[in-house]
This record gives C-alpha cells, sequence and structure tokens, in this order.
DNA sequence: GTGGGTGCAAACTATTTGCACGCAC
DNA sequence: GTGCGTGCAAATAGTTTGCACCCAC
C-alpha cells in the first residue's frame, strides 16, 4: 500500500460521485501534484481486484465506487452520465421506488447476470 | 434503409451470439465484400436510435443485439465475455433460476437503472 | 443534378503497457 | 543493493468522423 494507492483509495471514498479514473486523477493531484494518470488505473485495477473498491462499467466510460460495503445498485443518466446510488432493498422488489428516493426518472434498467458460462466452468474445472 | 443497412440489420437478427460490431462486420463482409466497419457502426448507431437493434454496454466491448421484441435480460461470462439471454420473467422474481435454465453459475448481478437526474429533467423542461 | 450514404483513412478517446528511475526496505 | 511501484510517454483498442465519391432518385 504505497502512498499513491492510498491516497487514491481514500479520495475514491470521500466522494459519492462514483468519478471516472480522470477525475479520480484530478481530485489525487491536488494532494499529489506529481502522480500520473497510468498510475491513477493502475492501481484502481489493483484495489478493483482486491475487492476494495468497484469498477462500474456501463455505459460510457468505466467508473468507480469506493463503497463496497453496502449492497447497492446504481442509477444512470442518460443525458449527463451521472451515476448515482439506490439502496438494494428497495430494488429486490423491483419497484421504481427509486423516482421517490432520488428524483430520477426511471425510463428503464439495466440488468445483467455475471458468472461463467458453462463452457468456462467446464475449461476451469479441467484445469485443476 | 440502404442494401447495405438491410443486410447488417438482418445478419444480427439472425444470430443469438450478441455480436460486436467487428464480429458483425465480419459476417456482414461475406455478403457486402466492400462494405467498411465505419459503415457497421454507422448504421448499428442510426439502428439503435430508430429502436431496431438493442446496445449492450457491459463490461468490455459493446455488443449487439437485434431482439428487440421480446422483453429479456442478459447474462455475461466473466471470463469469455459471452452474453446469453434470460427471460424477463425468470428475472422479475430476481431468482437465479438463470443456473438452471442457461448452465451459468451465477456470482452476481449488475442492476441499473436508466433514466433522467432530477437535474437535467429540470434543465430538458426549461429548453422547452 | 442533388443529396444522403458509403468506403476509406485519419482522428479521437479511454485505457494499458514498456521502460528507466527512485524510494523503501 | 534489490525490487516493486512510479512517472512518463508511447502503444493499443474501440469507436467516431471528415471527405470525396457514387448511386438512386
Amino acid at each position: 500500500m504505497t502512498r499513491q494507492r492510498s491516497v487514491i483509495l481514500d479520495e475514491l471514498r470521500k466522494t459519492c460521485a462514483h468519478p471516472t479514473a480522470e477525475e479520480l486523477f484530478e481530485t489525487v493531484r491536488a494532494r499529489l501534484p506529481r502522480i500520473s494518470l497510468g498510475t491513477v488505473y493502475r492501481n484502481l485495477e489493483l484495489l478493483s481486484e482486491s475487492g476494495e473498491v468497484r469498477k462500474i462499467d456501463v455505459g460510457g466510460r468505466r467508473r468507480y465506487d469506493g463503497n463496497v460495503e453496502d449492497e447497492h445498485y446504481h442509477a444512470r443518466c442518460t443525458v449527463c452520465g451521472r451515476i448515482e446510488d439506490v439502496s438494494s432493498t428497495a430494488v429486490t422488489a423491483l419497484d421504481y421506488r427509486i423516482e421517490e428516493v432520488r428524483g430520477f426518472t426511471v425510463t428503464g434498467h439495466l440488468l445483467t447476470f455475471i458468472g461463467l458460462c458453462p463452457e468456462c466452468v467446464r475449461a476451469a474445472e479441467k484445469r485443476n
């Protein structure tokens, strides 16, 4: 955990804006003027592998979320790309309560199940 | 609706593989050898605006779906990136029935609500 | 002939990577 | 000293765009 990595993580945790790597880079640079964008990308990748941050890969540029404690989903504005948190309990019922809670005008939702297809499961088993 | 556009749409509707622009380009090229990748991108964009195809922007490269009739969700393999359809009825209950239906080992799901944030709604209203 | 759509190639954007250097141990 | 992580810059990948040309009307 280098100085750079810890500042990146700290700044990401401080915000609820789900910044892009570049936005985060700007913020971090205020504290570490010599840091490079590459370092930010590299560390975000490492932090995401270790489960300390979450990538949000959905429409447009990648965004990052420093909140991995609370189970939650996201609402994305189709115009400005802004991403806001939505509590997962409200969502579990697939209720469009987000409209009330966040003021979003929800036009749809994007649900993608993540996992392993049968082939990749088999391939992984073969490797062991 | 030019020859190119109709062949692109036709090939996309024929497959259930949710191809990338480039994969689709290869398929279409078998019928229209002189078509260019740029044309494929341009037409997919137009078709998606007119609602005839759907973009799947979730993790990795963009993929396209020619099936806009049936309400359905997607399952993405974290290893090979493959995307498969999941019927929306099974999903509405947020059941992990995909495991049974598709053989996927589901490790999680990605739910994103799409819409307009309050600011963008206000901005849009102001413009009218 | 005119205009929209095309093929081609170049541009652009986001992200990743190679390399030499420097700091912490 | 050694090695990992950095800063920098170049490379890569995916997508978009400018432009001249052509075809359908």
